[in-house]
DNA sequence: TCGACTTTGTTAGTACGCTTTATTAACTAT
DNA sequence: ATAGTTAATAAAGCGTACTAACAAAGTCGA
């Protein structure tokens, strides 16, 4: 009998900084991904065509692809329909019975939405419960397990988008709106349900699914999500950028007013006292929607000009933010950056019913374990 | 006689965000990265010790090893001195005749300068000649030229740092000082060399430098170099970043004082206007040091926040930027950010004549080269 | 002083993943 | 029918790192 050597538990390298050696079965792993990725963003294509746009030979493609058929993730889907020279080619695709991921936004006030997801950014299930402040993460794991049952496919993780400051392991650093303070959110939920767990900040794992589901360039964005806080994410090649303290979804926190309203923060003018959605709402006429769009601009600009980035999103009420306050943004951005960046950055909306932290965690899972963006 | 097959030149692959396939070869290329990352990094060490450090087996440091002594990299230096268990360890550190990176600094007007610099970022030969907006880009290769003259070591490649918005490929897209559009600078030095050509925006290579060879935490840096204009360089994880748009290195021309004085690039009021060596050595007392320190802060401070930024660095004229001016982007950054992120941003001045656009030249050559960060 | 132990570094053999070369399969063009 | 083209598989080889085993050179304890 055959005893497997227990390998030690690790997630795919693609896309991150390898910091330790490289071993045959790396390689073979971003190879799937290339593999995956070209599947996820193209659609169903031919082993040959897999071959051509991976540099990889015919040969290492059919080997993979097979193993990607054994596991479930790819299936045969006929010949190629039309006429060409030579050998019909067999088309190879996602499966409608790939494994799927469980999805968790912690970022509301009140309540946890989980939902199973499919590897395409699909919500399959969506189930709502209650969760507040001081709550145990029991019920997190709760909500998990029921959504594991309500589906029979195999599921590749669980991702989670959360208020606060997040590290790379999954722990909350801090989280003021949970009461959090390094809680190894992660790894509790792994050890209990036995998956693979990964967790985000709320905005940067929204940043994640626009650019893995939506529109977003996934070169360079920057995505502002804008609800009863104000939180942001920049994703610089289809990752989240973080930076040694982590604390890359906290642009709201800029202060933009010195001496003005209080923030929860303990600061007082943050970005967030202008922009939430709650205090945009009470705004009554455009000129202040003005203001608050210049302010923002303000803090978008340096950002956008020392990263290089292109594509700016407002994910939020769009009833709040198109109009006046989008036009004052723009016209910000353009007067206070050079020339050549003004031309080339676009400011868009996003419409909060997007449900982007729920696909985004999903999508950081689908990262995570298969490296695709 | 054995026949070489000619291999497509690929610089190694070591903390890029692999887009292709993934050869044995390339990770055999990441190891070796890894051996001299460490020896760079923590000095002379054993066999053994490598092969604790990177976690390959010792079978696997050993072969690398000798290839890279083969090569000149490394040598032996002999037993570690003091008792100890077991058989005594043979030292192996980087060679006094490792090959060199030749670095040209074409930041300042009127002139250019070059020199050999060794992989400890140490400056060997220095030559400055004139060089001004419209001169022949042969007249750098003719600098390089007598550089490399000027030693009998290996030359590993050049590096460059050039004023403007510079590309992955080492294609200047616009420099103004130097009235360059779309330059291939890179590519028409190495064929006119014959060696690997690495060219970057210039505040971006001094970041890289103060990383690699200066104090720079090298997780995440952001370093403004303050000459006779602003520019910026923003390091995650040893690399420069750049975006989409490749501006990174233009956050001088962030407009902080819409109507301001008129500026270089067209706009006014641009942060370049205000903090330019030229401009703060006009000012004469504290009170307008102060002013221009509280709107550099509040350029940094989205910055700093959005990417989770610890480490900031002003590299300029100390004369000019310590006192009122450094203590105020301090005040402002601790004011205008979360208390999470104020308490752990250090703000540092670095001398100019620390050269640091010359040896992060050289740093770009061996990072590209040979992955060490 | 001598054997036991520890640590370093090498030699020999194995596993894995990709490549190249060759072959079979299935179609179009003439 | 025959040639040409494209797809996919089969077989053999190469590079890289691994494990196992061992030699070398010292320390340590009796």
């Amino acid at each position: 009998m055959t005893q497997i050597k227990e390998q030690p538990r690790r997630s795919t390298t693609a896309g991150r900084r390898p910091v330790g050696k490289v071993l045959p079965g790396d390689a073979r792993r971003h190879h799937r991904a290339l593999i995956l990725q070209q599947l996820v963003d193209h659609g169903a294509r031919s082993r040959a065509d897999l071959a051509r746009e991976t540099s990889l030979t015919r040969v290492t493609i059919s080997d993979l692809v097979a193993e990607l058929i054994e596991e479930g993730f790819l299936i045969e889907q006929g010949t190629r329909p039309g006429t060409h020279m030579g050998k019909p080619a067999t088309l190879v695709g996602m499966s409608e019975d790939a494994p799927v991921a469980i999805a968790l936004d912690l970022s509301a006030d009140g309540h946890l939405t989980g939902a199973v997801v499919d590897l395409d950014g699909k919500i399959l299930t969506r189930e709502q419960v209650e969760f507040s402040r001081g709550d145990d993460i029991a019920v997190i794991a709760g909500l998990a397990v029921r959504l594991r049952e309500s589906t029979p496919r195999r599921i590749l993780g669980v991702g989670i988008g959360t208020p606060g400051i997040v590290d790379g392991d999954g722990t909350v650093i801090i989280a003021p709106n949970l009461g959090w303070e390094n809680v190894d959110l992660a790894a509790q939920l792994s050890a209990s349900l036995g998956l693979p767990v990964h967790a985000g900040n709320d905005s940067n794992v929204a940043a994640v699914a626009e650019s893995a589901f939506g529109a977003g360039d996934d070169q360079g964005m920057l995505l502002l999500m804008i609800g009863s806080g104000v939180g942001g994410g920049v994703l610089i090649d289809g990752r989240a950028l973080s930076g040694p303290l982590m604390s890359s979804g906290e642009i709201g926190h800029v202060v933009v007013d010195p001496g003005g309203r209080q923030c929860s923060c303990g600061n007082r003018g943050c970005l967030e006292t202008f922009l939430s959605a709650p205090a945009l709402s009470l705004l009554d006429n455009d000129d202040d929607r003005r203001h608050v769009g210049t302010k923002l601009a303000t803090v978008l600009t340096p950002v956008v000009t020392t990263l290089g980035i292109a594509d700016v999103v407002l994910y939020g009420p769009t009833e709040l933010l198109e109009g006046a306050l989008l036009e004052s943004v723009r016209a910000g951005l353009a007067q206070q950056t050079l020339p050549f960046v003004a031309q080339r950055v676009q400011v868009r909306l996003v419409p909060m019913h997007d449900e982007l932290v729920l696909t985004g965690a999903a999508a950081l899972v689908r990262y995570r374990e298969l490296g695709v963006v």
